[in-house]
DNA sequence: CATTCGTGGAA
DNA sequence: TTTCCAAGAAT
């Protein structure tokens, strides 16, 4: 904890580490879609879905928004409507939010070119540490630290460190260490064959020491101490809410539906008609609620699925209704009557995209 | 510094 | 089933 720079890297090797990492990971490497050019601005878009999100998860989306959004001005020149569709279900989405801003910023700001300066890049909205050492690194040859988990369960074990790495304050320490130990030669290499090492070798739970490239490097393996690494306390249990939502429908077949606010929770994105802001106790309360929020008449209503969703930090309870209304007023700001074919143009949240199916 | 932000897959 | 988590950033 109180051991210096100094006293961490006696005795490495940083240029037989070097190489044995890098020469692993140009043999071992995953052909992943974001790897195949050199384009900074794709190299963002994948290390921004790629936060908090599994590669596996991020593929897919990353291919559709490449076709959708090819260079940096299509995105930038897109409306918001339609790129915050095109990440529904990838969660965390002010990531997409932040992303379509600071681009915008690049194309007014630098004529369209991702800056590779560290001071321009990392002021960019959404670009944080993590994110300005990946990019710079990887599309520009810069040598700067890109700490993620990976790296850092990974050199927690390579130095015995026992920092609590679930803690801000942490990163910092290691972002040191790799700007001493990073190949300035191949720094793109470098950093992603660390995180790449993580991900393949040096997993959270086993890691598979025997195939691992550095493992002579390694200070936890040498005292077998792998499995103790790293050091991270427990998030908090989660709060758990509940509420109803409705499928709303009026006399011409259309349903309600109604943008979230632009901040918070799943902010901007769409939902259908219910009680989050004031739960009620029973059906009649909740027909109440409904009937003024909405400005509704409720000719009738019935349950039609009970349903748990959880998020980080919450987890919903939602009880789910059909009912049929008389429409009281017509489209305001923030609510729309939209045909089930319309529907499928506006981003929903997962839950809600479920409460639809069981509807449907 | 602690909390707020999603989601689905693996152990 | 439960737990943990995955290439973090903003507040």
């Amino acid at each position: 904890m109180k051991e210096n720079l100094q006293q961490i890297l006696a005795h490495f090797h940083i240029e037989l580490f070097q190489h044995d990492l890098i020469q692993w990971f140009q043999a071992e490497k995953r052909d992943l879609p974001w790897r195949k050019e050199k384009d900074p601005y794709k190299i963002w878009v994948s290390e921004v879905m790629l936060q908090q999100t599994r590669v596996d998860t991020v593929i897919p989306y990353f291919y559709q928004f490449i076709e959708k959004f090819p260079t940096l001005d299509a995105l930038a020149d897109a409306e918001e409507e339609e790129v915050l569709k095109v990440w529904e279900g990838l969660g965390y989405y002010s990531r997409i939010r932040h992303l379509h801003a600071a681009v915008k910023e690049v194309k007014e700001k630098y004529g369209g070119r991702v800056p590779a300066s560290k001071e321009q890049f990392s002021s960019l909205k959404g670009v944080g540490p993590y994110t300005t050492g990946a990019v710079l690194s990887i599309a520009y040859d810069i040598p700067e630290p890109a700490v993620d988990g990976n790296v850092m369960r990974v050199l927690s074990r390579i130095f015995y460190i026992t920092d609590d790495i679930a803690k801000g304050s942490t990163r910092k320490k290691f972002e040191q260490i790799v700007s001493h130990i990073i190949a300035h030669d191949n720094p793109s290499d470098f950093n992603q064959a660390l995180m790449e090492l993580g991900a393949l070798i040096c997993t959270p739970k086993n890691p598979s020491c025997l195939l691992c490239p550095v493992q002579r490097h390694c200070r936890a393996f040498a005292e077998g101490v792998e499995k103790q690494l790293p050091i991270k306390t427990k998030a908090k249990a989660p709060k758990h809410v509940a509420f109803r939502a409705v499928v709303l429908v009026n006399e011409e077949g259309r349903i309600l539906i109604e943008k979230r606010p632009s901040s918070g929770l799943l902010a901007n994105l769409w939902q259908l008609p219910n009680d989050e802001h004031a739960p009620t106790l029973n059906e009649q309360e909740f027909i109440k609620e409904i009937s003024e929020r909405y400005h509704v008449l409720i000719r009738s209503m019935e349950r039609i699925d009970t349903f748990e969703h959880v998020f980080s930090h919450i987890v919903w309870h939602i009880e789910a209704y059909k009912a049929k209304a008389l429409q009281l007023q017509i489209d305001r700001k923030t609510t729309k009557w939209v045909t089930a074919d319309e529907l499928k143009q506006y981003a929903f949240p997962v839950i809600y995209q479920k409460i639809w199916q069981a509807y449907e």
